[in-house]
RNA sequence: GCCGCGGUAGUAUAGCCCGGCCAAGUAUGCGGGCCUCUCGAGCCCGUGACCCGGGUUCAAAUCCCGGCCGCGGCACCA
C-alpha cells in the first residue's frame, strides 16, 4: 500500500479480503501450503532462501559529499587515549575514508593549569592511533596557534561581540541568574575600552582569575551556561608552565573558543563527538554567527562503557600515582595501550566501534563481547602452545622407545608450521596442569595431546605414576581418554601468566614448553585449554630464555 | 532544581525521519547437536526485545499526548 497510494481509500475492503485469504491458507495443512508455494510461487521461496549477508556499514553522514568531507579527532594530551576516545577517532577516520576526505588530528592543550598536558602524551596518542589503523592528513597543536585565537577575539571585541569582564565571578552570576545580564556593566563597555583592557590582559596586568573575555550571547538564553560564556581566561604559567610553550602565554582560550575557531579555520565539515559536547555547539554558534561562518555538521553519540573497567582519566591517573598500576598500559586499564598489552587486537576494537556506530544512547559493552570479537580474529593466526599452570609432575614408565620425536603442528589447520618435542625412554617425566590430576584419577587412560596415551598406575600420592598405554588417537577414542596438554620436564620453561580480573592482577606460575622461547613480545598465542594470551616479555639469562611472561586475554 | 536528549532480547545494533514489505533483521551471549587430537574455532538448530498508558489510523516499533526510567549539560575543564 506504500507503493500504491491510490488503493488507500479501499483499505478497509482490502483488509477484509486479506483476512479471509490468510484464514483460508492457514486452514490448509502445512505440507499442502508448501506444495502450492513450490508449484505456483517458487520465486517467493527463492527470495526467502537468499542469504542476506551485508557488511555492517556506517550510516551516511548528513550533508556529506565525496571528496569534501573533513573530520577531526581532537584529544586532550593530558593522558593517553582509552576505548571511549577510540570511538570518535575511529569514526572520524572511517568517515574520512568513506567519503575520500581528510582527517585532522588536533591536540587541545589550552589548559596548562587543571588539565596540564603530559609531554609524552602527544607521541603516545599518535602511536595508539597508528596502532588502531587511524591515519590522519593534518596535525595541529593548539598551544602553538595562540596568535590565531588572539587575532579572532580582537576582531570580535572590535565588532562589539565580546567584552572583557574584570569583575568577580559571583557578580557575573548574580546578573546572569536574575535576568539582568543585559545591564551587566562590563557588558556595556565600548569596543575601544574592551580593546584597551584586552591589551592589558595580554601584558599581564591582570592576575589569574581577575579578568576573562566573554562572548556576548542571548542574555536570557534558557540554558544559563550559554549566557555570555568565557572565551579567554588567565593562567599563571609561571606557576603552571605549559609543557610546550612554557610561560610564553598567560591568556588562554577556553575549549569552546579554540575548538570552535579551529574547526572553521581547518575546514572541518563534520564533527563527530560525544554528547557531553551538545551544549558547546550552542555556545560556539555565536562565534560562527558573528564571524559569518557556517557551522559544521555535528554528530553526537553516547558514551561507550566497557563493563568492569575504569574509563575515567582522573581515576586512572590516581591509580598510576598510587603505584597500584604497572603503567599507562596496565592490562587492567581500558586504555588503548592496556588493551593492546593484554592481547586485544586493533581490528577487534575497530569492529566494536563500527558495531556501536553513532547511536545517541550510551552503550555498555561487556569484556566478553570484546573478547568474542577478538577471538575470531586471533583464532586463525595464534600458535597453539602447551603450558601447565600450576604444574604437576607425572612419571611415565615403560616407554617403548629410547628416544622419540613428536612433531606437533602449531595450529590445527597446519598452516602455522610445527615444532618438535623429544621424549626419551624408557622413563620420563612430564608436567600437566594440576587441575588435570583429578581427571587422571577418574580416567585410567589419558591422551597427551598430539603424542601418545598413558595409563595411570598410581595416583594415591602427589606424584602420579603412569605407564605407556598406546600411541594412536584411535585407542584414545576407544577408551574415551581425555586429551590434555603437557610439557616435558627436561625442556620446560618458566611461565608467569598475569590474569587481569577487575582491579586485581592475578599472578599464576607454571611451565611452558620450550617453543615459547622463540616467541617475541607482542605475539598472541593460545595456551591450549587455557586461552589466548599475549607475550609480555621473554626473560633471557645467559643467552637463553628462562622465563616467559604472558598476559591472559580471554578463553 | 533548571536546560537538553534518549528508551528495540542479557549485551550491542538495524528498522523510526517518509506508518503497511516487521507475527521485528543481525552479532554476541545462553541451550542443544555435528565436527575437531583444546574447555578454542567452524557448521546446524533453538532461545530471547519494540519502557508503560492513552490517542490518531483500516493499519503504530514508527506519528501525537501523558507517565516512568535513564543519560548529558548547568566551569575562568576538555
Amino acid at each position: 500500500m506504500a507503493e500504491k497510494p491510490e488503493l488507500r481509500p479501499y483499505a478497509r475492503e482490502i483488509v477484509a479480503i486479506v483476512r479471509e485469504a490468510v484464514a483460508e491458507v492457514n486452514r490448509l495443512p502445512l505440507d499442502e501450503q508448501k506444495r502450492l508455494l513450490r508449484e505456483k510461487y517458487s520465486w517467493i521461496l527463492e527470495k526467502l532462501s537468499k542469504p542476506k549477508e551485508q557488511e555492517k556499514a556506517l550510516p551516511p553522514l548528513p550533508g556529506a559529499e565525496e571528496g569534501k568531507v573533513v573530520t577531526r579527532f581532537a584529544p586532550n594530551p593530558d593522558f593517553v587515549i582509552h576505548l571511549g576516545n577510540a570511538r570518535p577517532a575511529i569514526l572520524s577516520y572511517e568517515y574520512k575514508v568513506m567519503y575520500k576526505g581528510r582527517m585532522i588530528l588536533r591536540f587541545e592543550d589550552t589548559d596548562p593549569r587543571t588539565k596540564t598536558p603530559l609531554p609524552e602524551a602527544y607521541e603516545l596518542i599518535k602511536e595508539d592511533l597508528e596502532w588502531l589503523g587511524v591515519r590522519w592528513d593534518e596535525e595541529y597543536i593548539q598551544s602553538l596557534r595562540m596568535p590565531i585565537y588572539y587575532q579572532i577575539i580582537r576582531e570580535l571585541l572590535e565588532k562589539g561581540h565580546a567584552y572583557v569582564d574584570d569583575r568577580p565571578g559571583e557578580e557575573f552570576r548574580k546578573y546572569r541568574n536574575s535576568g539582568k545580564l543585559s545591564e551587566y556593566p562590563p557588558r556595556l563597555r565600548t569596543p575601544e575600552e574592551n580593546l584597551e583592557m584586552w591589551d592589558r590582559m595580554l601584558e599581564g596586568r591582570f592576575a589569574e582569575g581577575e579578568a576573562v573575555v566573554r562572548i556576548k550571547t542571548d542574555p536570557n538564553h534558557p540554558d544559563p551556561s550559554v549566557r555570555d560564556w568565557v572565551a579567554f581566561r588567565i593562567v599563571d604559567t609561571s606557576r603552571h608552565p605549559h609543557p610546550l610553550v612554557g610561560d610564553r602565554y598567560i591568556v588562554w582560550p577556553t575549549y569552546n573558543f579554540a575548538a570552535g575557531v579551529d574547526d572553521w579555520l581547518m575546514g572541518v565539515t563534520h564533527i563527530l563527538r560525544a554528547k557531553e559536547h551538545m551544549q558547546n555547539t550552542t555556545k560556539q554558534k555565536y562565534v560562527y554567527e558573528y564571524m559569518g561562518w557556517k557551522y559544521p555538521y555535528v554528530v553526537h553519540f553516547g558514551r561507550l562503557k566497557l563493563e568492569g573497567f575504569i574509563m575515567s582519566k582522573s581515576v586512572l591517573k590516581q591509580l598510576l600515582d598510587q603505584g597500584i598500576s604497572t603503567g599507562i598500559d596496565d592490562p587492567r586499564f581500558a586504555t588503548i595501550a592496556g588493551l593492546r598489552r593484554r592481547g586485544i587486537t586493533a581490528e577487534a576494537i575497530r569492529k566494536l566501534i563500527l558495531e556501536v556506530g553513532t547511536k545517541y544512547t550510551d552503550a555498555s559493552i561487556s569484556y566478553a563481547n570484546l573478547a568474542a570479537t577478538n577471538r575470531v580474529i586471533v583464532d586463525s593466526v595464534a600458535r597453539r602452545i602447551m603450558a601447565a599452570i600450576p604444574p604437576a609432575p607425572v612419571v611415565i614408565e615403560e616407554l617403548p622407545w629410547e628416544k622419540r620425536v613428536f612433531e606437533i603442528p602449531y595450529h590445527p589447520s597446519g598452516e602455522l608450521g610445527s615444532r618438535k618435542i623429544t621424549l626419551e625412554g624408557p622413563m620420563t617425566v612430564v608436567y600437566v596442569s594440576q587441575s588435570d590430576i583429578k581427571l587422571m584419577k577418574r580416567s585410567s587412560v589419558i591422551r597427551l595431546m598430539e603424542a601418545f596415551n598413558i595409563e595411570v598406575v598410581d595416583a594415591k600420592n602427589d606424584k602420579i605414576i603412569a605407564r605407556f598405554h598406546s600411541l594412536g588417537l584411535e585407542e584414545a577414542r576407544r577408551y574415551r581418554a581425555p586429551i590434555i596438554q603437557w610439557v616435558p620436564a627436561d625442556a620446560a620453561l618458566h611461565i608467569e601468566l598475569l590474569v587481569p580480573e577487575g582491579l586485581d592482577l592475578i599472578q599464576r606460575r607454571g611451565v611452558v614448553e620450550q617453543a615459547a622461547a622463540e616467541l617475541k613480545q607482542g605475539d598472541i598465542v593460545q595456551l591450549v585449554r587455557i586461552g589466548f594470551v599475549r607475550v609480555d616479555a621473554v626473560e633471557i639469562e645467559n643467552g637463553s630464555a628462562r622465563k616467559v611472561v604472558m598476559i591472559f586475554a580471554h578463553e
